[in-house]
DNA sequence: ACAAGATCTGGAACCGATTCCAGAAGCGCT
DNA sequence: AGCGCTTCTGGAATCGGTTCCAGATCTTGT
């Protein structure tokens, strides 16, 4: 059995109560006393139950993580950032895995608000009312979308956005489709707007293909309409799209980047590897899964940080070899 | 503030142990007496606070799962499938990334100790006495590893390995260079011996590569010792280092297959996408985060299925355009 | 209708911490 | 030394459940 705060305290010579204060507020204890309490935690390598501290305190030391779908790579680089830097903060992650489905976020985030401190969420799919309220009152910060005036962190779709159609136009080209993701998704939406009102002043003229799953599938399935529409360039909603694309292209005998261009969103790992690479919008997800977890560990201690509780990352276009100077007609 | 148990008990007349049991063995209750609590659970919303019952119970419902990446599809595929399954049995996921190292393996295993009720551990690289020890006896299930007689789930990398071999064998191949992984994972040992052993009763010469680090740079790095060794192809540790030398073959004019074929292991979504595509060793990576959840479930319960508690997973050989028949000398 | 036995129930202890409160100890000063 | 003030300390309540135990209630057989 480990030691508990009584075997301390009987070690020691002092009572509970000081033993709690020596660790928990070590400035409200005369040194002697400290210094015997620390001599008898030492001694009997005791460890404070966690469990126990959790029902009196109201606080688990334990944070839910939300992911749409932990094996998409932009995902696992966000959890794994997150979970390296809660480690720091002694915080523990408990990780829930939606399957890009709205009724399962809510469910999730339902079931487990009840044991953990805070959320850091990533859920695309549900509704905004929905996801305000099922959290009630417990610190989020959300990723990748916003909702009202709650902390969020996000990636500069836009601008990210903003960087491909000017790569496209620079290249020559005048006719861009947009291959949309999920309609629920909030990113999707995102990128969508951001590719509507960029274009004009480009001088691009911007297709809308339907929704697609956002997948390998998803983009083949979709490139013959791409190709029916009588574009020079792409932009996928993600690299799984392009990647789709680029593939079903290829079968077609429609050549890329020399017939077509193609630009994904993510950098997933695949992106570089393919032949052609993909050109993509590369997010930063450490410092997303990093920034998310700073930020909720501030909510945690009341510690608001007003500027930072809404922040907007960088994106950077990486050009690669989908994409290339347009066909001459 | 959410309902206790103590609203409940004075809503429905009853004590709080009634409640209690009412909830926790029906069975032990007057049927009214259930009905009354029943009602005034639905009435109140009540849904009891895990952390107390932990308290009292020592079971917190939560378990510990400690991949060494989970940026690598492999592992994410596993947590995923895990995740979903602990859902079934009402068990939370605690999260770890040990970034593939043995310390930080050992050393987010003690701390998470204290707070779940058993692991499954996916931990390539600490000691097995150290890991042994360090669980002290709380449930825990290996993946991908055997330590002692602890219960554990791992893929038939020796079969697959014979497929590998077996399938180089058959288009006529005599050398095969093994490029093996980091030394101190098991894995990495287990399909060395299997290749050593294998290849004799097929004709087999075998040529070992130093280790190499799993990844796409480890594959590059080795590329040109694998070609001074004169084989005809090759087996390597993992999808991401057979990526690596295909791009590093291609770059130096090797062709793949025509010159020499390429195995990779763990079907990696790349894999698929790269061209040309790797062939590949695949695993099951849903059953084995399963099975991994439903043998520790078990072990929770002290339900020990004799039988199943050292499964083997049956692997398949992928056979896609890296491979082809030796070439005429 | 009653005794014996089985079944239910409520009170209270307990899990292991934190924290409030009142009283004790320590301090500086005259 | 004695006073008032601050700083420390220990006892006890509390968090929200589970579970032991003894007593109350219900069955059952006669």
């Amino acid at each position: 059995m480990a030691a508990t705060i009584k075997d301390v305290a009987r070690l020691a010579g002092v009572s509970q109560s000081s033993v709690s204060r020596a660790l928990a507020a070590p400035d409200q204890v005369r040194a002697a006393t400290r210094e015997r309490v620390e001599r008898a935690v030492a001694q009997l390598g005791y460890e404070p139950n966690r469990i126990a501290r959790g029902l009196s305190t109201g606080r688990t030391g334990t944070i839910g993580f939300l992911v749409p779908d932990i094996a998409n790579p932009l995902f696992a680089g966000i959890v794994k950032a997150a979970q390296r830097r809660a480690r720091d903060f002694g915080l523990a992650v408990l990780l829930a895995d939606s399957d890009e489905d709205p009724a399962t976020e809510i469910d999730l985030i339902r079931t487990l608000t009840k044991q953990v401190d805070g959320f850091v969420l990533c859920a695309p799919r549900a509704g905004d009312d929905e996801l305000r309220s099922v959290c009630g009152d417990l610190p989020v910060v959300l990723l990748n979308r916003r909702v009202g005036q709650l902390p969020s962190i996000i990636f500069d779709n836009a601008d990210g956005i903003r960087q491909a159609l000017a790569h496209l136009a620079a290249l020559g080209h005048r006719r861009v489709a947009y291959v949309a993701g999920p309609r629920t998704s909030w990113v999707n939406r995102e990128r969508l707007r951001a590719v509507r009102s960029g274009a004009a002043g480009l001088g691009l003229e911007v297709v809308e293909a339907g929704n697609v799953s956002p997948d390998f599938e998803g983009g083949v399935a979709v490139a013959d309409l791409v190709l029916a529409a009588a574009v020079t360039s792409v932009i996928a909603y993600n690299d799984m799209i392009g990647l789709g694309l680029v593939s079903r292209f290829g079968a077609r005998g429609v050549t890329v980047p020399g017939d077509v261009s193609i630009i994904g969103f993510d950098d997933i790992p695949a992106s570089a590897l393919v032949s052609p690479a993909l050109t993509t919008v590369s997010q930063p997800k450490d410092q997303c899964g990093r920034a998310g977890i700073d930020l909720l560990a501030d909510l945690l201690n009341d510690r608001e940080r007003p500027g930072s509780s809404r922040a907007s990352l960088p994106t950077r276009l990486i050009v690669r070899a989908s994409t290339g100077p347009a066909p001459k007609l």
